[in-house]
DNA sequence: GGGAAATAGTTGCCTACGCAACTATTTCTT
DNA sequence: AAGAAATAGTTGCGTAGGCAACTATTTCCC
């Protein structure tokens, strides 16, 4: 009957993962919300500035955030109201926007990063510690290679 | 400088974590779904069926799902039109509202635990391996204590 | 080269849920 | 015992985001 219910152990396991994350992020939103952003608009603003040119594509900015296409329409949309995106037509293919990141979004992510990236490190990267940090690394390799196989198929 | 940035090695451990809950919750959801059942509508019935006389409080309850109390009358408006928890009010404290669990409930969850338990081996605890799972309590214990620590401050 | 199929993006509609305001009740203070 | 403060729950309103439908464009295939 081992597949009828789950050992303690795996229990433990699957309560204290799933449980973290929520939480994690809350605190991640708490320690960005004096600037304004919520982590939605800080990972776009982020995978805007790593991109050539400083933009991309909808479609592809959409696979990036695992966003639908209308999520990330909207999304943008207050980004743009903000003043921190732009959105430009393709000369080459004129289905495709170009989500831009402005000198304004740049400063504001600038603004943030610091404090994000130690916002990270002391609810994650410290509890966890170096060694931690390792592990959680191997450990979730294999299950994200079993749902990215489930995803592709 | 090291507060500035995160190392390769932690970003990384960052990505792969915050990465694979968002898509492990879509595979619950999607083997749930062919129950009627969504994550959340399961979790309320396992709550209530551990519960006591298989009735909870709605601020116990929603405590435990870390849901805010308007969110919880909600999802339990679903839940009571089909027939799966009902609403009794409290002799003792004509405050408190219990939510119950119907047999109707019950059934449901028995119905759709043996799925669920089997798709949470499937994606989780077998890509894991047993010692993976090990490791998976020993490394979150230290976050979310942290994290609970915060929350009650 | 012309029609079929694929691709990019937006909009309408729907669900989920949080916050603030409100009511009802209980507990605490003196 | 009376008023103040705390607690339980619901409702109105706002935001986020998914799906389906639609338009516009491009690519594929014959």
């Amino acid at each position: 009957m081992v597949s009828t219910w789950l050992t303690d152990r795996e229990q433990l396991a699957w309560r204290n993962f799933i449980g973290t994350l929520p939480e994690l992020t809350a605190a991640f939103e708490s320690d960005l919300a004096p600037h304004g952003l919520t982590m939605g608009d800080y990972e776009v603003l982020v995978h805007l500035s790593e991109a050539e040119e400083n933009r991309l594509r909808m479609c592809d900015l959409a696979g990036s955030l695992r966003l639908s296409p209308s999520g990330l329409t909207r999304r943008l949309d207050g980004m743009v109201r903000n003043g921190w995106v732009g959105r430009a037509s393709c000369a080459g293919d004129r289905r495709v926007m170009w989500a831009t990141l402005t000198p304004a979004g740049r400063k504001k992510m600038e603004a943030a990063a610091p404090d994000h990236v130690a916002s990270v490190r002391r609810h994650f990267i410290e509890p966890l510690g170096a060694d931690g940090v390792r592990r959680v690394s191997e450990l979730f390799e294999p299950v994200r290679e079993h749902l990215e196989q489930l995803r592709t198929t």
